[in-house]
DNA sequence: GATGAATGAGGATTCATTCAT
DNA sequence: AATGAATGAATCCTCATTCAT
């Protein structure tokens, strides 16, 4: 809406301290993660809480939507702080997802460190991994936003491809290929398309954001048959918890 | 000029008589809008400009990012023409989401018609079709979109997972449980968990947003392989074109 | 309001029908006071129903705000009708009120005519003449509108100044020279003043406007009330109607 | 510069250190903003100068055209600055609305505090008031902004009913009550009727809105003629200046 | 004459970014 | 170092006006 017209206001309104932002403040209020602290952080952790409160902003509104204001008030700091720990939004952006990618690279190599397991044993920890690892925190927002935003920020997805998913794909080749070898998973098709090894997950993610609150996901459910389609064979039912 | 705002008028003016003379302007302000008609053009075909002007548009930069001055010129159109059309951006971007899904929905009934055909059958054509109508066409930006701006947009969530999602989840686990039950397929996992059948077409569409141009993806070869876990024999071999 | 962000949205709406215009229609509804009428009506009439439809949504929104959708919709007309008969919207307005000035200045010189009245029958006349041709019809929201717009328009202030207020309080002055002159009123304040004659006439356009629907006036009151003052006597009560 | 967009950076960038070199935008950008805060001035003196100028620009455009840059740049800031006191556009006017009415409704209640005074004093100690603290000033503007545009703003009707004339007329009946019954005042037709005792002022007010520049009004005479009327006898005549 | 789709200047509002304190 | 008031470019949306039919 343009034209200002008069519109119908609620009631009592305006007032210097009323006029900062009414109907909005749709992140920004003081669900700061961080306060109650006397004052002093180490620039450090100040620069944590901001990039936790910058993930769940951008998570929240994507990129443009975002506000650095909203940022600011949820990492418990004033917005010109901001600029004294990130250039400027994109640089914010592009460093939460860099920072948060470190994490996860840390996983994908540790994985790779196993040295005697099974394949079966690999993918039972690996999904179980980004289950406990990624779907149940807010990693799998971190995740949502490559998807989402990746797209408009080249140097982010060619970061992520190089950092993550290229050795990603390479040590589930690896480990597919020798399974396939010796027999384990009846096709090789898992190691041809390492890709297929994870779509299930990136469903998850998808599936978790788009529709979490209309029909959750099974996703335990999910992993274990695709497990079952990856090996060719049934896998073991997981003692219920 | 919008505004008529209280232009000074020379003199003695108005009436229907002075309504004529055109001349009176100083022919010097560049008054006049509006000039000659472009290009004939049915409401319907300049609708559908606007969509795909927007498609793209919306594809490249996102809902937020998007100007609705850029979707205009593409679509060959002033500004205000959008307006004509569609109620406001949220609005444009709403029915470019529902009016593509409907042939999609199509597609997913056509496919739910073919009567006597093997479960790998269905497989192969359903691939097929995506390949060809989805990932070949415009249509693969609408799903990224979906997949992007639908966590912000919970109507087209909504509205989507009950119009694509949920019909064609049943149709493929009623071809998934006949395949399994008649031993077409080794494993009932798909039956089970139908979205693994859909998984990979997923990834597909994010691999190409993310990676084309780093990493083209051989979806052929994911989705032959991706057959074969499907079915838990290895799929014939398409005579490579 | 400027980014359009994801506001919710009522329901269903959207479709180029629906497009044009949801919340507001504030006034252009087919509330046509012109229709039904096959299709033909005389220049003249056409031209009055503009002006007809004109006055009241000018009254309602006042200049700016006033849409000539609104007002070409009640005419019954399109929209590029209007051009036809008036030069631009602020040629409508002014002729507008131009072309309603008329008859009140008709009416003044009637009330001019009638000779051998009292001043005080002239005083009853008058109001009398002001509370059911005015008061009672919408030419009060004409006698709003140039007391609300017509700073913005000098050319309207002066015309209406010299058509109007000039000889209107001519009169006035004359009839009440006369009549303190012959002792009817006991003052002479009216005839050094004749704008305390009409003061009260104004508040009660003014407080129609404002308050009509908060604390209506009794008009007839204040009329009889004035005329006492006027003339230094207690008017004679007129038999309740 | 506002929109971060999507702007390619040099190269390796964003960290803390790299936040710092600022030269490294081409310099020919004109990308910075916010030059030097201008004349230090407190927050409630630079809200009193945007209410200041706010009532420059309405009083002379009414709301509708009043462009809220003009505001600005007459109160000597920024356009968004005025976002930082005020809502929006809508706010801003009825709070100059209000906080302009206090002043009257203090001058109201001042008046009412006079006791011993002859009804005759009161009115020539009103009339003065309001010759002086209204016409004689910018409040006169506030008084017509109120006339003029109270019809679309209903709250602002009755905000300024309920505070300014319900207690104003309440006084001045109670004042002319008295003198009515103490003889002072020959009628109690303006204890019938508080309205006609204010509507001079009114009609002075609009008069020098409409009329100033084309025939000045004697308010002096206007009021002292009305004074006449209203006590039902001739006012001692006032030294002429 | 009448129409109404199309135009595009105009203005309210937002928010990334700066810088005096 | 931290702050947050101030800035103004950017963009949505409106509507007076035109003109091909």
């Amino acid at each position: 809406m343009r034209k200002a017209g008069i519109k119908k206001r609620p009631a009592g309104s305006s007032g210097k301290a009323a006029a900062k932002r009414s109907g909005g403040r749709p992140a920004s209020a003081p669900t700061r993660a961080a306060r109650g602290r006397p004052r002093k952080m180490s620039a450090e952790a100040r620069r944590q809480a901001i990039l936790d409160a910058a993930l769940a902003i951008f998570a929240e509104k994507g990129f443009e939507a975002a506000r650095l204001e909203d940022v600011a008030a949820r990492a418990g700091i004033a917005k010109g702080t901001l600029y004294l720990y990130f250039r400027d939004k994109q640089a914010l952006f592009e460093e939460l997802i860099r920072g948060a990618v470190h994490p996860i690279l840390a996983s994908v190599r540790r994985a790779a460190d196993m040295p005697g397991m099974s394949a079966g044993a690999v993918l039972d920890a690996f999904f179980a991994l980004f289950e406990k690892e990624v779907l149940g925190t807010r990693r799998k927002l971190l995740l949502r936003l490559i998807l989402a935003e990746g797209p408009r920020f080249p140097a982010i997805a060619e970061f992520y491809h190089r950092e993550v998913v290229t050795p990603g794909l390479a040590l589930v080749r690896t480990v597919a290929e020798r399974a396939a070898a010796q027999g384990e998973f009846k096709s090789d098709a898992s190691a041809r398309c390492p890709q297929l090894v994870v779509a299930p997950l990136i469903l998850a993610v998808i599936w978790d954001s788009l529709f979490s609150s209309i029909a959750p996901l099974d996703v335990g459910g999910l992993l274990r048959a695709h497990r079952e389609l990856l090996t060719g064979f049934a896998s073991p039912r997981r003692p219920s918890p």
